[in-house]
DNA sequence: ACGCAGTTTCGATGGATGTCGAACATCGCA
DNA sequence: TGCGATGTTCGACATCCATCGAAACTGCGT
């Protein structure tokens, strides 16, 4: 049956024209949001359940549900895990140094942000 | 009465050091006081009843504190008008870059938005 | 075939948020 | 001195949101 290989739909993303910048902006104005795309600025990829941040999965899911549909992820099926990466190109497409911007500024002061590093 | 001209105490803001990078997300993330914010982009200072929102008088005031809140606008009072500015220095010592590519995203893409612009 | 591991969906829940109208405060001016 | 203009605060309300636990689904290994 190669017509339905897949059971669960692959999961839907906006088109890359169709990504808004306040849901970007509301995406990213979240603790465990922002941990999960830090952590996939330095990977390239990485599974759900692999994540450093400290919620039940039926939570983590949700915010990866926010991301992905705000266009600041791609969640690719590979068996039974899903595999989340930043869509880095298109966000760079359109909105030019936004997520550089933003990480930079989150790696300035957030985690253990060098004290006075200016 | 020197010591008591000022009836209404002067609002309070965060010190710039205390700006969270979350919180000005957050901040910008709604279509009112994305506006608002770049009004105040185009223009040094401006009094709250002149921005082109269309919101009960009680709502703007909310959405100015919580710009002001959150370290992204000053509120000076002169009279009877309070008089809001963008913290633009104070934002560019702690998240340089971030306000000019957030505006300049904006522009792009909100709202007369040039449709292909690249 | 069975069960386990990884994820999502559902339902519920408490808390934040955007919105409004009414009431209050402040200042300038007639 | 009283009125109007400008804003804020308060209370209410509907909605959204982050969070959880339980249940269901999928695919792999035994």
């Amino acid at each position: 049956m190669a017509r339905s290989t897949r059971r669960r739909p692959d999961p839907t993303h906006p088109a890359t024209e169709e990504i808004d910048l306040l849901d970007v902006l509301h995406a990213l104005a979240d603790p465990t949001r922002m941990t999960i795309v830090r952590v996939l600025r330095a990977e390239p990829e990485r599974a759900c359940g692999t994540f450093p941040v400290d919620v039940a999965p039926s939570t983590l899911s949700h915010h990866f549900k926010v991301l992905r549909e705000s266009g600041v992820i791609t969640q690719r099926e590979e068996a039974n895990r899903r595999f989340s990466a930043l869509r880095t190109a298109d966000l760079e497409h359109r909105f030019p140094g936004l997520l550089d911007t933003v990480l930079a500024a989150h790696a300035r002061t957030g985690p253990g942000a060098t004290p006075d590093a200016s």
